[in-house]
DNA sequence: GAGATATTAGCACGACCGTTCGTGCATTTT
DNA sequence: AAAATGCACGAACGGTCGTGCTAATATCTC
């Protein structure tokens, strides 16, 4: 009791809720990137899956946290999807670049099937105050580290001007590929995704030192 | 009954129906807002405004109904708030300024107490087929229209040089202005207002004939 | 006035919601 | 072998949903 460490070496209970846990989520986060968190209800998973409502719902406790889980269980997958790939690359503009060629790749894909996870929750939440509000805001702050710190990698490599305005940077880069999203899926265009990833090769060029880098070249 | 033409001169219980149908749609748009198009629901807005269920269901006749008539009457106070503004302003690179300023204005002061209607219900339907994606993906091309318009009328105007990718740059001010939004929302903060000003200012700045305009000061 | 017409109210329906409860079952611990 | 643990089940709870029906009420035409 005094430390509830352990559930011994391992336990064949457990671990299948695990899995059961998994495969809700797994479907949930589908949901959710589509209809919404509020979407999501624990009575058609349980029909979607072949589970019982009450199994569900025991695996979470409520729906609220069923609702966390699936943001927790997004951000996992945004972040195998998007920050990965790239995460070995050295700072610089290149990074910079790539991790704008790796977004777009992720929304385009359908990594959700209803585009970026996190736009569509965002706009669901972002006005109603409440626990998955913070945690959603959490993760916006997070993400915007991500850039931000990959924009002072590329300053500090030498890269962008020292006087580059590094949160406006960020702010211009998360603006252009998050409305990339949006605009494809409304109009089943793939032609955001070009323009999105011209403009932000066009803002870094902008207040790069070496607007010729190979990283920046305009390709017309 | 060859033309239904007539519901007299003044009819006074068409009127009364009018009137009621405005009252919900005021709420419903509210409502839509902040929570999206699914959380209409005709019990609530019964409820809220003092009237009958079956009262709110018969002046629409069926929640999908409910939900068109409301992304109408959202277009219609949209357009009151950020176009109707600058209508009088003669076509030019200070017109496309204004527009920004005047939706910026629009978002800030909430006209819609969840920030921009539309960014909530593009969110919420463009990955769901059906009428009421259709009818947001027009009202998406028609706001598109209005701003690339208003950079075609800029560079006919010898403001923009003639060789600008106006469809880019439209492209790059909605994705700016409408991504201003849901960050000041979720982290309830007023600089990315100011962020998405600077960076459209600057965006324009970019392709403009003469830089030095006064309307594309930088102002810092 | 009478009669037509359109808006609103009252009520009932079937479906689904989140949640609770008691139970069965497989596994781990003793 | 016995006890304890943890997951999943089926049934049921009170509510809310959208949607029909029917009746009452207000306003029009005549």
């Amino acid at each position: 009791m005094v430390a509830g460490a352990s559930t011994s070496r391992t336990d064949g209970r457990v671990q299948r809720g695990e899995e059961t846990r998994r495969t809700v989520l797994r479907r949930a986060v589908e949901i959710a990137s589509v209809e919404g968190l509020d979407a999501l209800s624990i009575g058609r998973l349980a029909t979607d899956l072949g589970l019982s409502k009450s199994g569900v719902f025991a695996g979470f406790g409520s729906k609220e946290e069923l609702q966390l889980a699936t943001v927790r269980a997004a951000r996992r997958i945004f972040s195998d999807a998007v920050l990965d790939p790239i995460a070995a690359e050295p700072p610089g503009l290149r990074k910079l670049r790539l991790l704008c060629e790796s977004w777009l790749a992720y929304s385009r894909a359908r990594v959700f099937p209803g585009g970026c996870f996190f736009y569509e929750v965002n706009a669901e939440y972002d006005a109603r105050p409440g626990p998955l509000r913070d945690a959603l805001a959490a993760n916006w702050r997070e993400w915007h580290a991500t850039v931000l710190g990959l924009a002072t990698g590329a300053r500090d490599a030498g890269e962008l001007r020292a006087d580059a305005d590094l949160e406006d940077i960020t702010f211009t880069l998360i603006a252009l590929l998050e409305n990339a999203n949006p605009q494809a899926l409304l109009l089943d265009e793939d032609t955001p995704y070009e323009r999105a990833h011209r403009a932000a090769l066009r803002r870094l060029r902008a207040d790069a030192t070496d607007p010729d880098t190979p990283a920046l070249r305009a390709d017309r």
